[in-house]
Order: C-alpha cells, then structure tokens, then sequence
DNA sequence: GCAGATAGTCAACAATCGTTTACACGTCAA
DNA sequence: TTGACGTGTAAACGATTGTTGACTATCTGC
C-alpha cells in the first residue's frame, strides 16, 4: 500500500493521522503503556515526527482526549424516558458516550494492560460472589454488579477525579441520591421474565 | 534510626513490610508509574530482595491486591436501611470499601500520575457543566455529576473488567435497573436545604 | 568458635523509554 | 535548473526500567 502510493507530503493531513492514531491507542491502553514509537507506527511516520508536531507525548495525549471528549449524543432528545433511553444506549454493542471507545479514554487512559486481567478476575470471582450471596433474590448477580457499578463510579469521580460537584460539603444531597440508588439495588429485583 | 536499631534480620518480617509497602504505593500510582525501587526504598531493603521474595513486579502486585480486596465492613448489618447505610460510608472522610485505598486500588492501579490532571480538568470542565445545563433545577452539578458516574462506573465493569453479570445478555434486567437509577437524578432533586 | 545456611546488598545486565541532533528527500519559486 | 524551505527519516542520546548473578553479612546449630 505505502510502496505503491508514496503518500505526497502533507503537513495538516499527516498531523491529523499522527492525532487519529493516537487517540485510538490511548483508547485502548494506558498512557504509558503507549508508546511514542507505536503511534508513529499506526500513522505510518517516524518517531521524530510526532514530537515535532506536539512537543511531547503529555501534549500529544492532551491534544488527542480534549478532541474526543463530548456527549451530545446522549443529552440529544427530551429529558422524559432519558433513563431509559441512556440505559438501552448503555447496552448497545457500540455505545460511546465519548468519542472512540467510551470509558477507555478516561479510565483506560489511565492503566496497564497486564493489571486489567489481575484486578478483573478478583472482582469477579471474590467480590461480587460476596455481594451478590448477601443480597439473594431473582438477579442477584446483576444488582450485586450494580452496587459495585455505583461505587466505583462515585469514588473514581470524588475522589480520583477530586470532581468539586461530588465534595464533601455537599454531602446530604449526595446522600439521599446514593441512598436511593443503593437500596433500589438491594429491594428491587425488576419484574423481568429472563 | 535504621543506624541506631540495625533491624534485626528475620525473612517473614521483611516480607509483609515490603508488601504492605508495595500496597502503599500501588494505592496512589499505577501499576506502570510504580517501580521496583521504590518499593523496596519504602520498605528499607534492596531491590533485588524484593524480586527475590516476590519473583516480579507482576507477582508482588498480585500478591498486594489479592489481600487488600474484601468488603465485609459495608455487608456487615441488616439489609433494610443499606442505602442510607452505604451512602453515608461512601461519603465519610476515609471511606474504604475495600483496604487501603479503595478505587485507587482498583483504578488507580492503572494509570499514569501526570494523566490525571488532564483528565480531571476535561471532565469537570466540560462535560459536566454540559450534563448539568441541560439538566437544570436545584443541585444540578450534583445530579450531573451522579450521571457521569453512573455511566463511568456502569461501564468500567462491563467494558473494561468485562464482569459476566454485567453481559448484554442480561440485558432487560440490567436496562430497568440503570434507568431508574439514572431518570432518578434527572427527575428528582432531593428536598434537602443546602 | 566454626561451618553452613539464610538474609540481604551491590553492580551490572539488556531492554525500552521519550527526546534530540544531523541529515535526506520532495516541492515550489525564481 | 537551481537554490531554499518545509516535510520526513535515521540514528543515537541519556535516563530509567525490571531483572539477575556474584558477593557480603548475619544468624543458627554443633
């Protein structure tokens, strides 16, 4: 492909590949489990180049999320049935509420490739069988996993995050909004024959 | 003092300083950003020693994950009153659901220290005043921030952890349990004087 | 007090990282 | 056609990484 068509020299066109690259690589692992050279070879140029263009791979890496993160899609629509609606997105094979691949860029942005399947298999096999044993009822693997859903979202935002919104000083409104959340899980097994 | 008490040598000792040193770290750096030498300077032993104990970096943060992971604290009491229960947890000052750091462990794990800044300010500058305009009404940044949550947290387990519970065969069960959860923060702003 | 085993250190390994310097190619104006 | 500028490459830099093998120090049992 590249032989038979010298790709003509353009600056503009070559920078957007470079950022195109590195936006679906840093979708799909860590920062640092990236590697300059990686990206150059997804956009098909030399190392040198890309620090050329951005300066360095923090300024690359900021370039590349501040472009891909918007949710219009999800606030597109009125707000009666937006649970609903958000939910069956949530489940879509190819749901992105950011760009390229959804959470990924956030939180996989962050994170090492070899650590997922470490942490996955302890979530999985020690933790959610404690909740979900606790809790019994119809569904009590799913309830079990959205429990968990629910704190790890909260804290990676309050606390990794430091978002100001989910601050401490505003804790009897969080409150009541996870209290209600929480319990749902607990009580509610939805009515759904599976 | 390490001059003063020459630290008597004993095997078993040595090890549990190193991983609960190892703990330490792992619980305010990833995975990748947390190295060997550090480790073992915070436990007061060489390098190699560390390597020695523990065979890799791999194994030694394994071993440090696989002990700090329980959540019996927030399982303990009745089922009734969980929601309430939880969400003040959630909110206290050293909220720990699972030991040490509690997402840090889990997420934290992952990433690189440098990344987070970038994507704290994206988050909080952009999409959640985003989600909270369009949401309106009393404690918007509140309920927008639960939004985000909801859905980071969501698919952190599904996507990335892959949790078979949280599989899109599950899908009806899961589909009632998110939205109500998420029209809840879009409807409701809890009568809470703030 | 003296082996021998165990606990721990030192130094260097090979690999990889982000980055930079020096150079070659391609294109366009004169 | 030639010079010059912008685009791209090649190669090496220094630093840091996880890991290893040879070595030293300490402790234990005889």
């Amino acid at each position: 492909m590249s032989e038979s068509s010298p790709q003509q020299r353009n600056a503009e066109t070559t920078r957007k590949r470079i950022l195109a690259a590195a936006q679906r690589r840093f979708s799909k692992q860590s920062f640092d489990a990236t590697g300059m050279r990686e990206i150059a070879a997804e956009a098909g140029v030399n190392v040198a180049l890309v620090n050329r263009y951005f300066g360095s791979k923090e300024q690359l890496f900021e370039e590349a999320v501040a472009e891909a993160i918007t949710i219009d899609a999800l606030l597109a629509g009125p707000q009666d049935g937006f649970g609903t609606r958000t939910a069956s997105a949530m489940l879509s094979k190819d749901f992105k509420y950011i760009n390229l691949d959804p959470t990924a860029a956030f939180v996989n942005s962050l994170g090492s490739p070899v650590v997922g399947e470490r942490l996955r298999r302890a979530v999985e096999e020690r933790l959610l069988p404690e909740i979900s044993g606790w809790l019994g009822g119809a569904h009590a693997d799913q309830r079990a996993a959205m429990i968990f859903s629910a704190l790890l979202g909260f804290d990676v935002l309050r606390r990794m995050a430091r978002i100001d919104a989910l601050n401490t000083r505003h804790g009897p409104v969080l409150e009541d909004l996870c209290a209600a959340t929480l319990q749902s899980y607990v009580d509610g097994a939805p009515d759904t024959e599976d």
